[in-house]
DNA sequence: AATTCGTCCAACCGCGATTAC
DNA sequence: GGTAATCGCGGTTGGACGAAT
């Protein structure tokens, strides 16, 4: 069996690797606006078909060449997929994280351990990866028992504390909880 | 002003799970 | 049922950038 950890597409095909330019950004949006999100090796394999197209129409327009095959797009989907969760999905917030969601994190953590996927999804907003980062970087380093972080952190004019002495609201305690046993 | 160091974050890699053929 | 392709997740890396020297 191949490994799929970096998809064969990607050694059958010279595939751009590193950063995202705006142009590829734009093309990606503009694709996942069309087609949606559903299967990402579509994003490559219809870029590649419109690639084709393209160059059926450039061939009579010589002087549209660079634009439109600057327009290609040479990602693979895993790379796509990433992207558009990461930084252009239209519904993340960005910017830092607020002191509360920084503690639901933390109490999260302490049932979920690290499945970030989960935790992200009981942040509207928020990714795995940013959820990571923020962990790696900040809050592992500073990681204390949740009690004492309570006393830290303990922010009269937002944020009580429930009869657990938990940030987090029982409905979201039962979520988390479920999610760790299943 | 130049260099080094540390931090942050976007993106890649590897793996397991799932789906398609 | 076996194999290949694809998806999604978590761990890790590398580069950009600011702070310190």
């Amino acid at each position: 069996m191949v490994s799929v950890g970096r998809h064969s597409c990607c050694y059958k095909q010279k595939l751009r690797k590193g950063l995202w330019s705006p142009e590829e950004d734009e093309k990606l949006i503009k694709h996942i606006t069309k087609f949606g999100h559903g299967c990402w090796n579509s994003v490559l394999k219809l870029a590649s078909f419109n690639s084709l197209l393209i160059s059926a129409i450039i061939a009579h327009l010589p002087h549209l060449l660079t634009f439109l095959v600057s327009s290609g797009l040479e990602r693979c989907g895993k790379s796509c997929r990433l992207r558009w969760i990461n930084y252009l999905r239209p519904d993340l917030k960005r910017g830092t994280f607020s002191q509360q969601e920084e503690k639901l994190i933390i109490e999260l953590h302490v049932v979920l351990g690290n499945k970030w996927s989960q935790i992200a999804a009981q942040l509207p907003g928020r990714t795995d990866n940013e959820i990571k980062n923020l962990w790696n970087s900040s809050i592992k380093i500073h990681h204390k028992p949740l009690s004492e972080v309570n006393d830290d952190r303990k922010d009269p004019s937002s944020n009580e504390k429930n009869s657990q002495g938990s940030y987090l609201d029982e409905k979201t305690k039962k979520a988390a909880a479920a999610m760790a046993s299943s």
